[in-house]
DNA sequence: CCGCAAATACTCGGATTCGAGCGATCGGAG
DNA sequence: CTCCGATCGCTCGAATCCGAGTATTTGCGG
């Protein structure tokens, strides 16, 4: 059990019984897909995979109308437990992170001076967009939620401060010469 | 072509024909693996999907002694420029990233107040750890090439300090009830 | 009351990722 | 000179991931 998707299955379940469709409705509607990579194939690989491991259960499966069969799943007690083992580990344990812009970053120099700046002044636009609409979610959320079921956006709209900041300073020292392009980089 | 190990491999080529292992070498040599996830199963996969894409190219085939022929391959000048294009496109298009961190905040509340503050207490003590060794690490590659060339371990510490001081605020306000915890969460 | 878009609920198979393993060879201690 | 561990260089299969597809059904504009 690796897939970070899981862990939102058993946060759910954990609040009550719940078919996969309805988790992948319910995670997006809650803005959860900003934290998770929501894809339903995953899903319900996931799903099956907790069922492998005992963790969940199938609880009994529903037929409204003629539509497909509605597996519903519970939470099991292992299950109950597991969900807080691993909240616990993943905030302990800074796990090492490949973010796509830092293997590109390795790689400014091809751009050349001029070239790196632009594209780094193009990204600049794009995080201050991405930062206010963050930025509005979360004071929308705070206005229905308590806070301390938002705090994962207050995390994200750090980083991304962080990230611009680093942007526009990188622009300035590019354009100002005090980061040199040697010779043939 | 989505891997950014395969960018790895095109800026290594842009040096110098390579054989799959030498590359891997080179890259944990210049403490590029905390750019880039290199294991050596993805390394020859992406070789091959480079190959087949016409971006790189087999150029001989040498036997040293009697261990496993080594395949030398190099750019081709269609890969010179998807290199580029490559690198431009992931500086200037922000990727939507999931964190393992981040998913896990989402759940902070699992943990109680006081196991939260614990966990995160941790974490705060690893993020220092590594944020002494990603600043030697600068400092030690700084003495030797031109800043261009290290330019993303300052990004990573810029994120890191981020998160640190994220982390330790959150600390803060859970101790002091600044960020209170609704009954059940 | 007809038709068409959106929602419901899931399956399937191709693509990707990766780590364990494998067979060989080299360097150096004894 | 011979044995052992480290290094060399790569292959393979198991596991995972995910998007496109399927088939029904509800809702609603006209």
């Amino acid at each position: 059990m690796k897939n970070p998707l899981g862990m939102a299955v058993l946060g759910l379940l954990l609040e009550s019984p719940m078919h996969p469709h309805a988790m992948a409705a319910t995670l997006r509607e809650r803005g959860m897909d900003r934290s998770f990579k929501v894809t339903t194939g995953s899903l319900y690989d996931v799903v099956r995979a907790l069922v492998r491991e005992g963790w969940i259960e199938a609880r009994e499966t529903v037929k409204v109308g003629a539509r497909p069969e509605r597996t519903i799943y519970g939470l099991t007690a292992v299950g109950q437990q597991e969900f807080t083992r691993w909240v616990d580990r993943l905030v302990r344990e800074p796990q090492p992170e490949f973010p796509k812009f830092l293997s590109a970053v390795s790689y400014l120099g091809a751009l050349g001076a001029s070239g790196a700046a632009e594209a780094l002044r193009e990204r600049a636009d794009r995080l201050r967009a991405s930062l206010d609409e963050m930025r509005g979610a979360h004071r929308d959320a705070l206005a229905q939620v308590p806070r301390l079921f938002v705090v994962e956006v207050e995390y994200a709209v750090r980083l991304a401060e962080a990230e611009l900041g680093w942007v526009e300073e990188i622009i300035g020292d590019v354009e100002s010469g005090r980061l040199a392009w040697p010779e043939g980089a």
